[in-house]
DNA sequence: GTGAAAGCGCTAACAG
DNA sequence: CTGTTAGCGCTTTCAC
């Protein structure tokens, strides 16, 4: 296989048009309406262009005229090695993605990974449109993105005015959780939680810093949480939130032991994700308490791994939600943003699966009343 | 958080510029070269900006006149839902992500699946260069991407004119790979192989077929086996080879127990993936084999899955390759394409891992000379 | 069916 | 430090 030497000056539509003797809209025809000239000249035209190695309209000039880029770019404040690993990431990823091949949109994966300050790759990107994945609120790419004069959708994120939105019920779907944890009878939790901000914590989450957590879904479960025990009884500053920056089995395992660490009463451990609840599994195999009979652990996802586990967890469809983003960023019923009020929202459904892993527990503290 | 309305008309650097009523240079160079214009002038310019909701110079309009896109296509001519899922795809993508990290470039994922016979969102991306992966050397996209006057580099494949290249040196591993089962003492064997060309052919892969092989590893690893067994007397015509069109456990295992069916005489089955490998692995273990006693199976790539198996495999660092890759598009030694055969190339180390699954044939058919 | 004119929004010399 | 001048390469009315 070869290819025509490129040292040469590119040619141009214009220069195509000129050695053709015809007129630049003529090219232009030839390659976007076919049907605007003779076959027999378009067939001279395209042959031309092969000869003088001309590749056709370049497309950043055809974006510049149409103004359209014919890609997204996706926004993700994460390493991309996280991106590439984490199942939950990678089902989202795959949404989009799917939905992007579908429209023939580029997906544009943007350099904005954590450190990186430099938000001038989102004002560069080229795009008709963004999507925002796991970005904290307070991420100055975010705001950057929010300036573009392009339609943006948000995942998991709270509702921002004039954003299209599409997540699950982060709220509902943790208090179903919870409130199966407290039908089972524990009233001694702990918990296990994701990341809160960009600064690294690993250990114990204050209340106020769970209450300025900058990942809204994170802070959303935590909430959730806390009012349905608290719903019970259950004084939410006395139970202890062990948080984890990075979010690998590993990590979960440490949060699960230094938890159990200070707190031995603790039964029943509520992660907020389940790769942080394989981890407390582990763990707690690794000391010899049975699960869920010495201690109940409970998920949030549903990945495959955790259903292989039998994990009590929460599952979300993680692929329909980066569907449903893309979907809603390419075909929607771009109304011409006459309206600013009418944002589109997508709420996803959840289902509390219970596995193996959450039981009453061991000694089941039940409040009776008399004697 | 609430947003600017955009009701209104956009505003440009021109617009800007006449509302300040300075020159489009001077707004132009507060964004571009704060040094170019007193500090006093430029906060008054971007404060203008802000409060005009002039979101800053408009990316494409800028790429047209710098030349440059600030992005990366990536060509990869399959289902998405492939790339995210297969262990060596994605260690691919992360590594080339990661080289675009690096450099603040963006990653565009061009859509063009199987079935995507329209070439022209090849033609319509805005990219500074093409990173090719995992293409058959006669897909449309690919000599669509070749026409493109952008720098690209191909991961896998042969050598094109002027087109640079990153892969391991296939030939060799295999060959590595096959000494080793040869000098093992296996001469009765049997080939698992990934799809040979975009037509579906579950089954036997005739010898025209292996030839006319579009997808270039496999046709390499096809090749080195053929040549190192028929050194040692075993003609190839009559070595099964099975062909998957799917790459998955599963699709290891059937072929495994298509291949065993028809040749139970074989004693070691090499397969030219670790995926399809490990779907043999459960294929022996299903029908009583034990590994490597009464079958050797090895695969090639080496993923975590295999090291976990412990199977005999080439291991090559896919991660590497596409960093590669990226870095070979985006930091090169761009010189001025004044030399036209300076296609750089780059060939990455392979290792042989003898695992646990190679050992000498059941029946140790030595060829003795004498009685 | 074909062409002429008018920009899309921006940056890069180069002069002042 | 600031402005003037020229386009980058293309598409798109709107006449012919």
């Amino acid at each position: 296989m070869s290819r025509p030497i490129r040292t040469r000056r590119q040619a141009t539509l214009a220069s195509l048009a000129a050695e053709l003797g015809v007129s630049r809209t003529t090219v232009s025809n030839a390659y976007n309406r076919p049907d605007q000239l003779s076959p027999e000249l378009r067939r001279r035209v395209l042959e031309t262009a092969r000869q003088l190695g001309y590749p056709g309209p370049d497309p950043v000039a055809r974006s510049l005229r149409t103004r359209k880029a014919g890609a997204v770019g996706l926004l993700l404040t994460e390493n991309l090695s996280y991106a590439f690993r984490d199942p939950v990431a990678l089902g989202v990823l795959e949404g989009i993605a799917l939905a992007c091949e579908d429209s023939g949109t580029g997906l544009q994966l943007l350099p904005a990974g954590p450190g990186n300050e430099d938000v001038s790759t989102v004002h560069k990107a080229g795009v008709d449109g963004f999507i925002v994945y796991s970005v904290p609120d307070d991420d100055p790419h975010l705001s950057g993105v929010l300036q573009r004069p392009v339609p943006t959708v948000i995942i998991d994120q709270p509702l921002i005015d004039g954003v299209d939105r599409v997540g699950p019920d982060d709220a509902a779907a943790m208090t179903a959780m919870a409130n199966h944890v407290v039908e089972l009878g524990h009233r001694s939790i702990g918990i296990l939680c994701m990341r809160l901000s960009q600064d690294r914590n690993d250990g114990p989450a204050s209340m106020l810093r769970q209450h300025q957590a900058h990942y809204h879904t994170q802070r959303t479960r935590l909430d959730a949480l806390a009012t349905t025990f608290g719903n019970v009884g259950v004084e939410w500053s006395t139970v202890p939130v062990i948080e984890r920056f990075d979010h690998t089995v590993a990590d979960g395992a440490t949060a699960a032991a230094e938890l159990l660490d200070a707190n031995p009463e603790v039964t029943a451990l509520i992660c907020t994700s389940d790769i942080l609840a394989l981890g407390a599994l582990e763990e707690a195999h690794r000391r010899g308490l049975r699960v869920p009979a010495d201690l109940t652990i409970t998920g949030f996802d549903g990945i495959a791994d955790a259903q292989r586990a039998g994990l009590t967890t929460v599952h979300q469809p993680v692929q329909d939600k980066g569907h449903a983003a893309g979907s809603l960023l390419l075909n929607p019923i771009r109304k011409t943003s006459t309206v600013p009020g009418s944002t589109q929202v997508i709420t996803l459904d959840t289902e509390l699966k219970i596995g193996t892993t959450s039981a009453q527990p061991r000694t089941t503290e039940q409040h009776w009343f008399g004697p």
